[in-house]
RNA sequence: GCCCCCAUCGUCUAGCGGCCUAGGACACCACCCUUUCAAGGUGGCGGCACGGGUUCGAAUCCCGUUGGGGGUGCCA
């Protein structure tokens, strides 16, 4: 294999792209970068009747979103029809394809009859069928010898030949099947790594005989990717599973975060040090090293990532990339948000949240009219705890009211005072005040949180939340 | 059924014949810090699936068992 290496993703534009193929992207992307090789895209799109053109656009969102970018403009299979039909036409010279009419109900039967094994049994072999109606075209694989590679991950694979079935590479339909489309394309495009799903293991030596009947002897390097699994060990499924892309990023997982705990899945650096940056991972990391074990998707642990790559990053990015979650679908009415306020509480914000949906429940406080209170800590702490809640609050609305300067330590202060009074710690005493304002017994910490609310707010809750008690 | 593959804490992993009394991370538990909650700090719980070999020595090599996964489409 001469010239750079080039890596490819070549996914079906059936749906969003899911945590599994976002990984194999990274896969080939990574190597591809290390080498300095090149990383192309390819949408096989020849079952038109799954694809749809939103998802070739929002695969590529999908993947820029991730940090990953290719060399060429994409290829789409759907675009190349007369290259498949000249394979296709060299096969037949060859003699190495047939027509057969057999439908998949024919094949399940008479697989049921032999003996219950899937599989087609050469009924058209030697029949002479010619092109038409309901026919597709078979590739006639070998009655011995073995087809073998190897893989960078599992070492070398062995096929016996008399174990692969007559495939079809041309569906009756006239499309062009993906088994010949794939191998057509990769030596079309000069691919020389393959990295791939597991899934695709047994496929791999049809693939090999398709380019080999082609003229294409040598072979590209091979990685399977053990495939990613759930908490019960099943492999991803779209429907089952909470696997979109898509879904992480409007939830506020940040792309560096998702894309760093998608590498630690099936490879983990040989220091020990998982979270760190995209460019160092591309220096350290190797095929070869890939795990050969299926590994479960954990969203704690993704959780984890996330919430460090937020904390990471400089307030004013944190600000900016909350917006969206501010500014639209908000709990409250956009005119009332007030950008300065949010980035006021911004830093106290970013260390409490672990992904970017969960800000807005962390300052609704500050936009809403009034607080939304959450039940439980009403009950807990102003119906339970009213002997503590009354005085408190009656307390702190002379105390603040009576404040020289509102500022944190002042609202400090004077808190500390009025719980002191009634023999209360401040973790104890803050607590009616906490869910007075804000409604909730959790949050961002409150004197920081008073000042930014002003005191007429703050006067005017703690009055109504007083006549408001049991 | 057949084909391919896998097997270290609950999870992700390090380990490539002696450095292993098996290391790290997430989760979990406890404590510390503390105005709530986080964050942070300290400590703890917890694993080489099993059985045979090979070897002076095995988590590491070989075989078997068991368990698990992937494939088996006129989907990709």
């Amino acid at each position: 294999m001469t010239g750079v290496p080039r890596f490819r993703f070549a996914p079906s534009p059936t749906g969003f792209l899911h945590v599994g193929g976002a990984r194999s992207a990274l896969f080939n992307w990574i190597p591809a970068r290390q080498m300095g090789g090149q990383f192309l895209l390819r949408i096989e799109d020849t079952d038109t009747e799954r694809n749809r053109e939103e998802w070739v656009e929002g695969l590529q969102v999908a993947l820029r979103w991730l940090g990953m970018d290719w060399d060429e403009p994409p290829v789409r299979q759907s675009a190349r029809a007369e290259l498949y039909a000249d394979a296709l036409a060299r096969l037949g010279d060859a003699g190495l394809t047939y027509w057969c009419d057999c439908t998949t109900e024919d094949v399940q039967r008479r697989a049921a009859e032999r003996g219950g094994k899937p599989g087609y049994d050469g009924f058209c072999r030697d029949r002479g069928l010619g092109p038409g109606e309901g026919r597709a075209l078979r590739f006639r694989t070998p009655d011995e010898g073995e087809t073998s590679f190897t893989d960078l991950i599992r070492g070398d694979v062995v096929f016996r030949n008399d174990t692969l079935e007559d495939f079809i590479v041309q569906r009756s339909n006239g499309v062009p099947m993906f088994l010949l489309a794939n191998a057509v394309d990769d030596v079309d495009m000069a691919i020389t790594h393959v990295v791939r799903g597991e899934e695709h293991v047994n496929g791999t030596p049809k693939y090999l005989l398709l380019r080999q009947a082609l003229g294409m002897f040598d072979q590209p390097v091979f990685a399977h990717l053990p495939v990613i699994v759930n908490e019960k060990r099943q492999k991803l499924s779209k429907r089952r599973d909470d696997v979109a892309l898509e879904g992480y990023r409007d939830r506020g997982y940040l792309p560096e975060a998702m894309a760093n705990y998608l590498v630690t899945l099936g490879w983990g650096p040989p220091d020990g040090v998982e979270i760190r940056p995209m460019s160092e991972v591309v220096d350290l990391f190797r095929l070869e090293d890939v795990t050969k074990s299926s590994a479960a998707f954990d969203v704690k642990k993704l959780d984890h990532f996330n919430g460090e790559y937020v904390r990471a990053l400089p307030t004013a990015t944190f600000v900016r990339q909350s917006l969206p979650w501010l500014e639209t679908d908000a709990p409250w009415p956009p005119e009332r948000f007030d950008i300065a306020k949010f980035e006021t509480l911004a830093p106290l914000v970013q260390e409490r949240v672990t992904v970017l949906s969960e800000v807005p429940a962390m300052v609704d406080f500050v936009f809403l009219e009034s607080p939304a209170f959450d039940d439980a800590a009403w009950d807990k702490v102003m119906v339970r705890r009213v002997d503590l809640a009354r005085p408190m609050l009656t307390g702190c609305v002379e105390a603040f009211a009576a404040l020289e300067h509102w500022t944190s330590s002042a609202l400090h202060d004077a808190t500390l005072a009025v719980g002191e009074s009634l023999d209360a710690k401040l973790g104890k005493a803050q607590a009616p005040v906490r869910v007075a304002v804000t409604g909730r017994t959790v949050g961002p910490p409150l004197f920081e949180s008073l000042e930014v609310l002003g005191r007429d707010v703050t006067l005017e809750r703690l009055t109504a939340a007083l006549a408001r008690l049991p």
